[in-house]
DNA sequence: CTGTTAGCGCTTTCAC
DNA sequence: GTGAAAGCGCTAACAG
């Protein structure tokens, strides 16, 4: 692999005027000298050594972003998308990411390492949790980083995150113009900050319409299926007047898990009742009936996150909290109630 | 940031004294000394700075993986959990992953450029396909990569695959084993060389039991749910009597459309018809019936391709070329056929 | 046993 | 306009 050297011997030039060329510097260098570099580098196949260049400006061009396992083996299905947009948003602004896994006991030491060894320039969080300690940690370190997702209500940092309250909050609306009264919501237990905004979507979306909330139409769960196939059965307990007539779950897990109990007891979806998940999980849109939920702006998301960070590394700034409006994707779960007022 | 001079000041020995202690050279140190140098190390919290070894030692210990989009917008399902498997393998043997998006217009020159750059040290490729440019550019330049996907007969290079042969054997072999004799497969067109492969289990399942292949019950299409369904309602064009009791589909997604498709038809899943997918996508245990399907095997998987990776990078090695039998997974979406023999 | 020193490939200040 | 040289932080050959 050629190096500067080789090139200003090539082209009979100093090391330093290759440098001068390569970075397009204003040192004025004559069209001709510049000519004779380019000639030298073409002839070559001359490029810069990044690690040379990292190693003089005391950067890396990396962001460092964790991989979390969820349980079950599997991984969460929103952040591959998120995952693929955010390298692609890196990529242009002349970053790459840099993956490692999460170590669930021990959360901060693995950024702790990485930003030892100075093997990134800034972070992106992502699956964040109330008071997450990475968060805490880089905060405390003073190391740039960006989340998706909020955290604590008053930890001043910078975020991105999709706006869950609005989300939910279209939801009920589009549900409620559909001719639907009772509409049951299935959230997560009440140390999800991500689902206490959901939550707090439903709530304002009836109290908008004059709808009363009816706490036995509030159920909380864990994020699963077998949690979701629970609540439908626990709502079903109810007398059936007093049914609801369409359920918004907190994520797509658990209203696949509503479905599926719903099918059992052959109640017809989209009609005798609807369902709605959140997140446009794959496959969702195959179900039978196709799921209507709500779409995380992904690559909206992953460009501010990027833009954000650039502007970090480039300098303090104001700390930036950024809300995306999530879009309702309306498929075949959800539909006219069968016996509309 | 502490540098090795800081720590080198506050032990009052020199660098090297320092470095050595640092890597463990067998450079003769007292026990005292090197005790001196741990405490200032201690005491200064000094961490070597990576780049600047990598600098010179003209590595980066970084992996390059790109992600690729499939149509639709979706990352391919399977290969989040492969990233994290990979990243956390990588981990283990001392590198870390870097992630970035392919270029389909032109597959081999985002490779090119973290060559030239030197960004990485070797790649590890995925979503591989026939004669696949990038294996080829890799393999003409002679640089380090290992592949998850064979690309054709021929071509002298390191490489990890499912044995989509023996899964798709596997499956139908349990099929025979239920008392099926109507075995249909839906394939994928002839230029896919992993199609290539799984179609031959169903040819050697087969013949291996003395089932005469029948040539209207092999269908190729692309790789979506539509597909699915169109193959399965012209499967079902047959006259009853000659209608298969179970179909391998050669992916989830398509299995998925031909299970929507049978729905639609009234055809009991499970019972009527038997179908089997591939890869055990997230959530196709969740599907009513839940989808009987053969998963590959990614933690065996990334960790051979690490493997590998090491050993390529230690030194010129003959070529590895590994194949990891895949798993049957045995849900409701299979069973008994309704009239059997 | 430990220190001096060259050098990895590049950028940039300062002289000419 | 261009070049010499220092230096980023580290490793390792060589001296002592």
């Amino acid at each position: 692999m050629p190096t500067i050297k080789d090139v200003a011997r090539e082209a009979k030039v100093s090391i330093a005027t290759v440098s001068y060329v390569m970075n397009n510097k204003d040192a004025n260098i004559t069209a001709e000298t510049r000519q004779q570099v380019l000639r030298a580098v073409e002839r070559t196949g001359y490029t810069p050594n990044i690690t040379a260049r990292n190693l003089k400006a005391n950067r890396t061009r990396l962001i460092g972003y964790a991989w979390h396992e969820t349980p079950g083996g599997q991984v969460n299905s929103l952040l591959d998308r998120f995952t693929y947009c955010l390298a692609q948003a890196a990529e242009s602004a002349g970053y790459h990411i840099l993956t490692f896994t999460d170590r669930p006991h021990d959360p901060a030491s693995v950024y702790n390492e990485l930003i030892r060894t100075r093997r990134v320039d800034a972070f992106v969080l992502a699956s964040t949790i109330v008071n997450d300690p990475r968060t805490r940690f880089l905060i405390d370190q003073k190391f740039p980083f960006v989340s998706f997702g909020r955290v604590a209500p008053d930890w001043d940092f910078n975020w991105v995150d999709t706006d869950g309250r609005l989300g939910v909050y279209d939801a009920v609306r589009y549900l409620i113009g559909l001719g639907h009264r009772r509409i049951a919501m299935i959230a997560w237990p009440e140390e999800s900050l991500t689902g206490t905004f959901r939550l707090q979507g439903y709530l304002d979306g009836l109290a908008d319409a004059g709808i009363a909330f009816r706490p036995d139409y509030l159920l909380r769960t864990e994020h699963n299926e077998q949690s979701g196939r629970e609540a439908m059965a626990k709502l079903w307990q109810l007398e059936p007047s007093a049914r609801p007539t369409a359920i918004v779950a907190i994520s797509d897990l658990i209203a696949i898990g509503v479905m599926n109990e719903a099918r059992a007891r052959d109640i017809h979806l989209g009609s005798d009742l609807s369902v709605i998940g959140f997140d446009n999980t794959p496959l969702t849109q195959y179900l039978c009936p196709s799921l209507t939920t709500i779409e995380q702006p992904i690559v909206e998301i992953t460009q501010m996150l990027t833009q954000i960070v650039e502007d970090v590394l480039r300098g303090p700034l104001e700390t930036r909290q950024v809300l995306v409006p999530p879009r309702l994707i309306v498929r075949g779960s959800s539909g006219t109630p069968a016996h509309s007022a």
